[in-house]
DNA sequence: GGTGCCATGTAACGCGTTACATGATTAT
DNA sequence: ATAATCATGTAACGCGTTACATGGCACC
């Protein structure tokens, strides 16, 4: 949902074409080194924006290309951005690939679990040693938007190392100790057909 | 992606049925409360998954209801699962709705950046003590899974946290000075600039 | 005049969600 | 009998991505 917004809040600042939306954002964000907004994205998006009534388009120019189509807000598109500043953003916590990638491994005798998490662990240093190095080279410069995102970044990296150890120091601790019994879904009436899930296969 | 292999990995434990696979994936994840796999999610990727051959229906069984198409997992399948126990999972932390919020509202005048801020950490605040709330309640019950996920969203949560403290000190620093300057999308003659990340994005 | 690139799209796909249809079983 | 609900889907949509089409312009 971010694009849509920041599209609204982009439009807020002055009327603009596709192209100068996506260069715009872009600028925001700190290049199209730390975030691609693909242009079928742009376009897509002020459509549904337009069909919302949230957008409107004003002229077209016709410069050297295509044809460009400005759009501007209308109020209910400045309402729609005013309640996004309003509204706070609930951390993600649980889709979490590598969560699952880990249950999925210790549920699954033939996987070597500790070799998992070893592969896990050696993606997430090489992750952080590259942006602790970007992170270096950005600090003379002024930027504080990239700054910003990778400190962010890197602070999400450590925590989801620390993690990793407190996994594997659990693991150790339980080594091959029964790990979880199903959840029913409680509902009406099971079939009695009942093969359900016993989570772990000991 | 997680979804997709997570039921490659049940499939590999045996063969299932689209409901059983539902069951089985909320009884590794914790429960409904956790993750509610929808079912239309269940039965498409078991589709996608059979039309590329990782996956093939052995049998249907009539038992109350509607047919049940039970699939068993190929060889391709079993190559793909192992393939993907190999391979670390990348932070993604970049597409960011709240940083993308937060350079929006210091972009325009009207928005009260302070306010976003604000907002954002009570709602993080909240979050934060839902889970630790019910962190404390899973002690003493046995169930891994959920501890660990909930360990995992705490220690974000308050990463999170700690980068507003961080983001208000900097805003503090630099109250009024300027913020960005644009970023030209190189036109024309591509200077061969390639400041090329990975770790960042796809 | 090619070659390539800009800027505008369209089309199709993956993943995830909601709404809805269907038939059978169970509870009241 | 009626109502609920279980288990199987389909359809449509949102968001994001890749591949492709189109037409002008810039450079060699």
């Amino acid at each position: 949902m971010p694009v849509r917004h920041a599209i609204l809040g982009l439009l807020h600042e002055r009327p603009r074409h596709g192209y100068d939306v996506r260069a715009a954002f872009e600028a925001l964000v700190g290049g199209p080194a730390v975030w691609d907004l693909k242009a079928p994205q742009v376009y897509t998006t002020l459509a549904r924006l337009e069909r919302d009534g949230l957008v409107e388009p004003i002229e077209t120019q016709r410069i050297g290309g295509p044809e460009r189509v400005v759009f501007r807000l209308t109020d209910a598109g400045r309402e729609a951005l005013h309640d996004w500043f309003g509204t706070g953003v609930h951390g993600h916590h649980v889709r979490d690939e590598f969560f699952v990638k880990l249950m999925v491994a210790v549920a699954t005798p033939e996987a070597d679990t500790r070799e998992v998490l070893r592969v896990q662990r050696a993606t997430l240093f090489r992750d952080l040693h590259a942006l602790t190095t970007r992170r270096s080279t950005l600090d003379r410069s002024c930027d504080l938007a990239r700054a910003m995102l990778l400190d962010k970044a890197i602070m999400h990296l450590e925590a989801d190392l620390r993690w990793l150890d407190m996994v594997e120091a659990r693991l150790t601790d339980i080594e091959r100790q029964p790990v979880a019994q199903p959840i029913p879904r409680r509902r009406g009436r099971p079939p009695k057909d009942d093969l359900s899930a016993e989570a772990f296969s000991a």
